[in-house]
DNA sequence: GCCACGGATTCTATCGTTATAGACTGCTCG
DNA sequence: CGAGCAGTCTATAACGATAGAATCCGTGGC
C-alpha cells in the first residue's frame, strides 16, 4: 500500500540507509546517486513516515499548547502567536482545549494523551497552588499566565499589578474619581484577577483616591456577557462611576455595550479602559482602550523557552519572563483625536530583575 | 530511561503481549493476572508510546485542521466547535494556519508535515477550482467553505445564495431600499464572495428594488478594518445608504464602527446585518443582526464524514452536506425590543436534494 | 605493487508497540 | 479416556525508519 524507503530503494538501487542519507541530507553521497533515489522518491511519490522517524528518533517535532477555550479572542489571538512561532522553528501544534474544566486541566498534565508531543504550553485557568504538585513532570512544559507560581517549569507571566496600576492611572490622570473596576473574584488570593484588583488598589492610593467597595462589580466569568452584567448592576443601582477599569477586554467590551444600551456617553459620562489588547479593542464603537500586555513576545518567549528544554540547550534552572506590557490609550478613554495614531504608554516596570537583552525580564 | 511494555511484563511476571492485552481492554484475562499488570504499571509509572502505537497500527488518532487564521473569530469558533466534536470521538486536533498564503494551502494537501494525522479538515481561502487536481489526495479530506466544488472529497458548505438572500431581503422588510452589500470581489466567480452577492442580487430583484454598482463595496480581505474602511468610502462618497448587507461579520462590524464614528445612528438611519453570527455580533453595539451558517453542524458534521473515512466506515461516493442557516435579527436591524429574545427566520431551503434525518441536506 | 586513507555505501540492531499463530491449561462430552 | 474447545497466555515477526559500525573502493604515498 504505502510506499516505503524499501521500495525507493530497491528502485533506486541502493540501500536503504543511502536513501534516509539522502532524505536526511547527509552531506557525503554521490550527485549521481542523489539523482537516482531522488528520482525514485519522485516517481513513486515516496512520503517519509514520521511516525517511524519518531519512534527512532525519539522527537515527534510536535508540541501541544492547552488553553481554555479558542472562542475567546485572547486565547485565540495568542495560540495564533504560539502557531507562527512554532512554525518558525519547524514545529507543529497540537491544540487542547480545557473549556475551564479543572480535570481536563489534570488531563492535560497527566493523561495519557500528553506523549505524543515534545513538549506543552500550558495556560491553567482552574489549578491554582495548591495543584503544583501536578507540575512536577517528566516532560518539557512551560507554564503561562498567573494561576500557578513557583511550579517546577519555566514560566511565561506578565506584569499584573504594575499593568493593572498604570491602566488605573491612566483613568485617573483623566480627572475621573470614581473608577469601578469589573471582574474581580470576591476573596480569590491568586490568579490574574487578584493581581489586576491589587494594581487597581494600587493605583487608587497612589492617586490619592478612595477605596470604595461599591465601585468593585465581580464577574466570575471574563465573558461580554458578564461584562455587560456587570455594568449593568453598577449602573442601574445608581451608582455614581465616571471611569471603568475592566480587568479583560471581553468584560470592557461588554461593560461598553451596556454603557451602550443605557445611552451612558463614552467616553464624556464614563471612561472605559481594559486588559489584553485584543484585535476587537480596535474596531469597537468606540474603540477601547487597553494594555497590551505583550502577547506576541509571550508566545515567542513561550516557544523558545520550550524549545530550549526539548533540545536540552538549556537544563539550568527553571526561568521566569515578563514580557513588557503598555497602556494603549483609544477613543473610550478620550485619547485618540479620530484618524490619529494610537497613544501609547510604556508600563513602569519594577526592575529587581536583571534585564536581557531585548527588554525581557528574566529570573531564575 | 522511559518504562516500557518490556520494564511492566517483568515486574508482573507475565508476557509482554499480555501487558498489552490488559493496556487494550482484551476481554480474556485472568482477574489476577489483570491486577499484577495493573500493580506494575502504576508502580512503575508506565504510559503507553503511542508513537510505536501509531507505526503499528497505522493511526494516529490525531487530524489536521487547516484554516487560515485564528485570530479570525469565525476560524476561532469553527476551530473550537471541531475541536470539541474531535473530542468527542477520542481525536486530537492539530491546527495548521495557512495565513492566507496560496503556498500554505498547497503545502496543507501536499507537504510532508500531512502524514502524521489520520486525516485532514481544510478550509482553503486562497485555491480555486483550477486547483482542484491538488484535493485528489491520498488520505481522508473534507473541505470546507466555498472556493472549490466537485473535489474528490467530501465537503460541508453553506446555504450562501439562499442565506445571503434572505439576509438581503430581512433588510428589504424593513423598507430599506438603497442596501449596499460590503465585501465583494471584482470579478471573482468562486467563492463566499461571488455566492454571497449573487444572493443578494437575487434578493434585489425579488423585492424589486434596481442594482445599484454604486452600492457595491469591494473589500479583499474580510476584516473589520476593510469594512470599516468600504463603509467609509460610500459614507464619504456621499452614496444614499438605507441598509447594508455586509458578507462577513468582521466586514459588518467594521461598517458598525465607521457609522458610529460618523454619526450615522443604526438602525434608524442605517440597518446593518453581517454573516457568520460570531460570539461578537451578540455583544457589539447595537448588537449585530447576522445568518447563522450552522457552526456547530458543520463542525460535528466535517468531523463525522472524515471520521466515517478514516474507520472505512464510508467508502461510497463523495458526500456533500448543507447544514441549515438562518437569519438572526438583532438590534443593528431594529428587530430587538431590549431585553427580548433575538427573532430567527429559517432560511428558506432549496429543495432538489433529499434531506436527511437530522436536517442536513445531502447530495452525492 | 602494497597499504593506508577517507568518502560512499551497506549491514544490522533497535525504537516500543501490536498481530498472528500457537502452546498450554482444564473441562466437557461422546 | 482421548478429542474438542474455550479461555489464557507466550513467542516472534512485523511496522518503517535511524544510528553506528563495517565494508567497499579509487587514490596517492612510498
Amino acid at each position: 500500500m504505502a510506499v516505503t524507503m524499501q521500495d525507493v530503494a530497491a528502485r533506486a538501487g541502493v540501500s536503504i540507509k543511502t536513501v534516509s542519507n539522502v532524505v536526511n541530507g547527509y552531506p557525503h553521497i554521490r550527485p549521481a546517486t542523489r539523482a537516482r533515489v531522488e528520482e525514485a522518491i519522485g516517481h513513486l511519490g515516496y512520503r517519509i513516515n514520521e511516525t517511524a522517524r519518531s519512534l527512532r528518533t525519539r522527537r515527534t517535532d510536535m508540541i501541544t499548547l492547552a488553553v481554555p477555550e479558542l472562542s475567546l479572542p485572547y486565547f485565540a489571538e495568542l495560540a495564533d502567536s504560539v502557531i507562527q512561532a512554532a512554525e518558525a522553528r519547524g514545529l507543529t501544534v497540537l491544540i487542547e482545549q480545557t473549556s475551564h474544566g479543572r480535570d481536563r486541566e489534570v488531563d492535560v498534565l497527566t493523561g495519557k494523551r500528553r506523549n505524543m508531543t515534545d513538549g506543552l504550553i500550558f495556560s491553567p485557568l482552574e489549578l491554582g497552588p495548591e495543584d503544583i504538585g501536578l507540575f512536577d513532570v517528566d516532560f518539557p512544559l512551560v507554564v503561562l499566565g498567573e494561576r500557578v507560581f513557583g511550579a517546577p517549569a519555566d514560566h511565561v507571566t506578565m506584569n499584573n499589578v504594575e499593568a493593572a496600576k498604570a491602566a488605573t492611572l491612566h483613568l485617573a490622570s483623566l480627572g475621573r474619581r470614581r473608577i469601578a473596576v469589573i471582574g474581580g473574584h470576591e476573596g480569590e488570593q491568586v490568579g490574574s484577577a487578584a493581581l489586576r484588583t491589587r494594581g487597581y488598589r494600587d493605583a487608587l492610593k497612589e492617586a490619592n483616591l478612595p477605596y470604595d467597595p461599591e465601585l468593585v462589580a465581580e464577574a466570575g466569568l471574563w465573558h461580554r456577557s458578564t461584562g455587560s452584567e456587570a455594568m449593568g448592576r453598577l449602573l442601574d443601582a445608581g451608582i455614581e462611576v465616571d471611569g471603568v477599569f475592566a480587568l479583560n477586554d471581553a468584560l470592557a467590551l461588554g461593560a461598553l455595550h451596556a454603557l451602550h444600551s443605557r445611552r451612558v456617553d463614552v467616553p464624556g459620562q464614563v471612561a472605559v479602559i481594559g486588559f489584553d489588547d485584543v484585535d476587537d479593542a480596535r474596531y469597537s464603537s468606540p474603540t477601547l482602550s487597553s494594555v497590551d500586555p505583550g502577547r506576541e513576545q509571550i508566545a515567542r518567549t513561550a516557544v523558545d523557552l520550550l524549545v530550549d528544554r526539548i533540545t536540552g540547550k538549556e537544563t539550568g534552572p527553571f526561568r521566569r519572563v515578563i514580557p513588557d506590557s503598555r497602556v494603549i490609550g483609544r477613543e473610550s478613554t478620550g485619547d485618540v483625536p479620530e484618524g490619529a495614531d494610537e497613544k501609547q504608554v510604556a508600563v513602569q516596570q519594577g526592575g529587581e530583575e536583571p534585564i536581557e537583552p531585548d527588554g525581557l525580564r528574566v529570573s531564575a
